[in-house]
DNA sequence: TTGTAGGCGTTATCAA
DNA sequence: TTGATAACGCCTACAA
């Protein structure tokens, strides 16, 4: 079943049949209608690689993340596909994982596959030494890229961030203000928004007053009862903190079953920060003081940027809006 | 730069050029070298739609779910992908909602996207009304169904359910045989499986010798903390129970904080079996016994069972493997 | 308002 | 082993 067939038994020209299909106004109402009832009764629906091969575009964007399964990330996802499909646009998903290598292989996989654009969320797809970039910069000059929590400057790259920096620094102020003495800052790795969140830490203590002591900066790895039990081990080891702030909630809840383990009351013996607002904040007791990091805002963002980039609208290559503390019972402030 | 242009460049015809890209053997190596040269110096991709519009399939499968932020979906989408990807398959990602028209909506737009298949995740895309399963049954006329988690009989319609009944059933008679003496059974929907879990509870509770008291199965909604004050207003209001199972980690997590706000202590006063051994299960404390449903297995199976239809082997038109009890602090056996 | 014909870039069939 | 050519099904000038 074809446009053919559908001529044939309409009695008019394929032209006619396209302009009904795409709704263009050249046509009398009574053959739009004999048309319209031909299509409904054969159910005639039009081929969608041969639209997509004649006017270049299917539609479709691109979604890169390194892990759809991740809360942070798939809260992503869902507001991406919803606002995406809102503006009659498929999400073609590809999950990456961590390393450059396969982040160049996908990304390239997706534009050979005719993508509109494509979206990667989480600052883990900008590498720090920028020569590694240089996968996303190729990629920009066949279509937009938009970066979603990470940021680079280069033609047709556009950039959706949250100010990490600032809500961190935010964070660690409070928690000096409350009258905390020993502030860990605990992160799995060192994105582009890891760093930045870093360095909110250091600059909030600086200007506490306090000294700024490496040790109080440890990387974790592996799963929430791995980090909680590295936790155990620095305290056995004589380090002694009375607040944590961390780079996303599990290491929070980690920091939660530490104190747990320890015998130590939350908020008062150690205050917990995390990061991302996400579900897990509210699964736990007492319930996690968490900044939320407005994902559904940066998607909605970064959806409108795009489709303002398609209809050739200027638009700025980077927007950054600032986090929400939401103060739940892990800190007393 | 298409198929004509790498021809000319390196003096072939187009079919030449379309062997060597398609692995075809029937090319001198010396040709075949030449052409690889050119198509490597500029950087020449086929064109997707052109190849789709021939084959007539871009390799794509559409999955469908209610909500991709959902923790248990997000893992069946992160593992889907995943599968579908090792077998060279795009993925394009739907979010329906829970609504029955929009369901209807999306699943023709996916089809009418060319996609090779379609993957439903969750059984809220079966209907209590078999009627409204219309939608299902059509698309199964034009393109595979895969249902996750959900079963419907039907030609080119493949199920993978995981046994809810007899995962219920285990934890209730685990409870009973542990002591507890009013069990109580909470859910958000009652979907498919949301059906075969409350009829597991039932099965249990009289084959234990207790009461079938219908007081004691409660539908929730909404928030967290919706459901932990009405496990609250419920108490108040005389009912009394020493265990609560749940159709997801979610309400179980409810019913944590509905403990915690009546001083009940955990599993002694009451006990706690929760679904989808989800992240939220080892957030919490103490962390949730939880019913691990498999979700991985559950889409190996359903993306194996998949390719073997494409390439016609006969394939079972369900697949059903049993749940994991993984036992954690809220439970006493 | 309608129809004709060319182009989009492949793959595959059939000859050579 | 290679090449010419016909599909694949749509959109859209351009012509009528």
């Amino acid at each position: 079943m074809n446009i053919y067939d559908v001529s044939k038994a309409a009695g008019v020209s394929i032209a006619t049949v396209s302009r009904v299909i795409n709704g263009n106004s050249n046509v009398s109402e009574k053959t739009k209608q004999k048309v319209l009832t031909v299509i409904d009764e054969y159910g005639y629906t039009p081929n969608a690689f041969a639209r997509g091969l004649g006017l270049n575009t299917m539609q479709t964007i691109g979604i890169m993340c390194p892990d759809s399964s991740d809360p942070y990330l798939a809260d992503a996802i869902y507001y991406l596909e919803r606002e995406l499909r809102q503006n009659d646009y498929d999400s073609i998903l590809c999950c990456t994982g961590y390393q450059l290598a396969t982040k160049e292989k996908y990304l390239k996989l997706l534009l050979s596959k005719r993508v509109d654009a494509v979206i990667l969320i989480g600052s883990s797809f900008i590498e720090p030494n920028d020569k590694n970039n240089k996968y996303i910069y190729d990629a920009s000059k066949e279509s937009p890229v938009i970066l979603i929590n990470g940021s680079l400057e280069g033609a047709n790259i556009y950039s959706t961030v949250c100010d990490d920096y600032q809500a961190v620094y935010d964070s660690v102020t409070s928690l000096i203000q409350s009258g905390r003495k020993q502030i860990m800052y605990l992160f799995h790795s060192l994105s582009y928004s890891g760093i930045r969140k870093l360095e909110g830490y250091k600059a909030a203590i600086l200007k506490g007053g306090m000294n700024l002591d490496e040790t109080y900066i440890k990387q974790c790895f592996g799963t929430i009862h791995e980090a909680k039990n590295y936790l155990i081990k620095l305290n056995q080891d004589g380090l002694n903190f009375d607040a944590v702030v961390t780079s996303d909630d599990s290491l929070a809840v980690s920091a939660l079953k530490y104190a747990k383990a320890c015998s130590l009351s939350v908020p008062d013996d150690l205050s917990i920060i995390g990061y991302n607002n996400s579900i897990m904040a509210q699964c736990c007791e007492p319930e996690l003081t968490s900044v939320d990091n407005k994902v559904e805002t940066a998607c909605i963002n970064a959806v409108t940027t795009l489709m303002r980039v398609f209809s050739g609208n200027n638009v700025p290559a980077k927007t950054m809006f600032s986090a929400d503390i939401v103060k739940r019972g892990t800190t007393r402030f």
